[in-house]
DNA sequence: TGACAATAGTGTGCGATACACAGTATATTA
DNA sequence: TAATATACTGTGTATCGCACACTATTGTCA
């Protein structure tokens, strides 16, 4: 790969930084656990590490935006995480910041601040 | 400050990044020194410290996006950059990604993915 | 029985960024 | 003219999220 890509890559990535929380905060409304989150984000298009996403979670809760809970009567032992109070509130502002981000991004680059 | 707070401002500084960069190769089709950059961005509504763009600056040049050219001509001297043909190729495709990420978060936050 | 899937985790290094600080030369104002 | 502000560029450092490689266990199915 050349070096202007790899430097493109690390662009990227840094663009997608911070997006996948709100990616998982907002499939917390219902409880999920981390294995069906890692399939239903890679189906939705937001592809995403186990080992990226179980610190995540873990995070999330210690920050007490999620609450969890074991489910051990299915044949395998799940960790349900689901939003807690602070958490769909946080979450809420998150996406106000979101679109605060992007209309001003747009703005630029539409060059709309040439004026 | 709360402690919720605090990780609010985390969480929303994590999604600033990276939309710097986008904002900074935006503006320089035509050649733009660092202090007018700072005032310029903040204009438009992209606040930065001197002393995060100036690092970021010397970093996409090292990189081979930015060209830059010292004026010792006016009163003071100043460091002009402009975009290179790679650092534009790059802003088209970062542009790209940018709109992508976007448009994916946007079916995420509206629950389009719940089929 | 052996391989694969489901499920959860840890450890580590990288790299961008925020922020505090430094330094110099020119305008401006008292 | 002395003092203060402003224009302009930089450096050093700590933090922190993330990607990724790796470990580990248990159930399922051929």
């Amino acid at each position: 790969m050349s070096e202007v890509n790899e430097h493109l890559e690390k662009l990227m990535q840094e663009l997608r930084r911070g997006t996948l929380t709100i990616a998982v905060l907002s499939q917390l409304n219902e409880p999920q656990y981390g294995y069906s989150l890692v399939t239903m984000l890679d189906d939705i298009g937001v592809p995403v590490e186990p080992g990226t996403l179980y610190p995540l979670l873990r995070r999330l809760e210690k920050q007490g935006l999620l609450d969890s809970k074991w489910d051990t009567n299915e044949s395998r032992p799940r960790k349900y995480y689901l939003l807690s109070e602070t958490g769909n509130e946080v979450y809420q502002l998150l996406v106000k910041e979101w679109n605060e981000i992007a209309e001003s991004l747009e703005k630029v680059i539409n060059n709309k601040g040439a004026n």
